[in-house]
DNA sequence: CGTTTCATCAATGTATACGTTAATGAGTGC
DNA sequence: GCACTCATTAACGTATACATTGATGAAACG
């Protein structure tokens, strides 16, 4: 809830470390000194301090004193927390929609995203599709109009945000995961909740087991 | 995930707002500029302001350029937000719960929270009641298991603690709550998971509507 | 050579300083 | 009497300074 938009160090160091880490740019473990990343963001460390604060609580870092700023690995054991949280989260959002039935088009985004996702997959762009994915996902539980849930779960997103990118070429191709985003949403359209909450249970837990396995095929223990 | 035991000064600035927000010696609505409420933690700014970060990230308080700190009030809105997404956690994690069978005893911290609940409820004790309400549910979650989980979770609960504080002497005599958990319990012990999410989503349900209710009574609308 | 002691160094936690800028109110014009 | 202008004030965002203290490696010792 900090305005993330007002032209601050504080905003433009967060912003940036939040980037170079979902990008793998900083890879887990990485870590320095506060001076050094000061330096390196040309700013003093008062604004990079309440940065790292931030990205403490977004589970991103860890501030250990006197060894600086770590960047957090996520194990397996990491992964199945935030997976549990969001197979909870997501199916509820998503049978929410189910009830509220608004103007037509309201599901427009939703619809967009999903043909998004088949297309890219007829293209052959795992990029693309990922990207499509991601907006699904994002769209949908900006929908529930609950800005608490929207936090909690994007945030969750971005914790497992490495281990979606690194994994994504390793997988087979994901004609699974669009089909059951089509079905979610035909479920929405149909006003069916009991229906939609638990295909999306299933996508989640499909899609969590899926990720852990082939993390342990290619040990892949920490991302 | 920051120490919280370490004894720094932003540690105690974070602790004594966050003890002063939850009891309403800090009421909602209630601002003050930094300055003002460092001289009044007896400590400079810097220390302060990252206290103050964190409990922005909590959903307390708000940060407002020029005009210092905001406790946050509690909007009827802002209880349906965290109560919907506690109705999709706790059922889950409580059903959880009822698939791992551990050595016996060990729903013991349950069983006494739930105890302690009838006994106060017969005693008329309202104040331990809500105090044992507070630990089954606390309890519960953390035996989840699921650090990420337990975290938002008891956050939320802080957001709505000072809604819960000033209804609880305004609802019936919570003879149903003491029940509804006593029932969520057995269902635990007896291995029901389907039973348990059901019987801790109605819980959820009714104890929101309910508080909800109350404030509409009371035409409490921003706590 | 391994271990222990100690001095050095550097990072942190915090205080202080300061330029910028929004808020406030006095003063002016209408 | 009301609106507008502008000066004043003070809060914020940020930089800098500094004491404390853990880490590191050298040196002394066995």
């Amino acid at each position: 809830m900090p305005d993330l938009s007002r032209p601050t160090r504080v905003n433009r160091a967060y912003d940036l470390l939040r980037a170079d880490i979902l990008s793998n740019r900083l890879p887990p473990g990485f870590s320095a000194p506060e001076p050094d990343l000061a330096e390196r963001l040309g700013m003093s460390r008062t604004p990079l301090r309440e940065a790292l604060i931030r990205l403490e609580h977004d589970g991103l870092v860890e501030l250990v004193p006197r060894r600086g700023v770590r960047v957090l690995p996520m194990y397996p054991d990491d992964m199945r927390e935030v997976y549990a949280i969001l197979a909870a989260l997501e199916p509820e959002a998503a049978a929410e929609l189910a009830l509220h039935n608004g103007d037509p088009g309201w599901l427009k985004p939703l619809e967009d995203a999903v043909g998004d996702m088949e297309a890219a997959l007829e293209a052959d762009d795992l990029d693309a599709w990922a990207q499509a994915d991601d907006r699904f996902h994002r769209e949908l539980v900006e929908m529930s109009s609950n800005r608490r849930l929207t936090e909690i779960v994007t945030g969750l997103y971005d914790q497992v945000h490495r281990a979606r990118t690194l994994t994504l070429r390793l997988r087979e191709k994901p004609v699974q995961s669009t089909r059951e985003h089509r079905e979610v949403l035909n479920g929405i359209l149909d006003g069916k909740p009991r229906r939609v909450r638990k295909l999306f249970r299933a996508h989640r837990d499909r899609t969590a087991a899926e990720l852990l396995a082939i993390l342990e095929t290619y040990h892949l223990l920490h991302l």
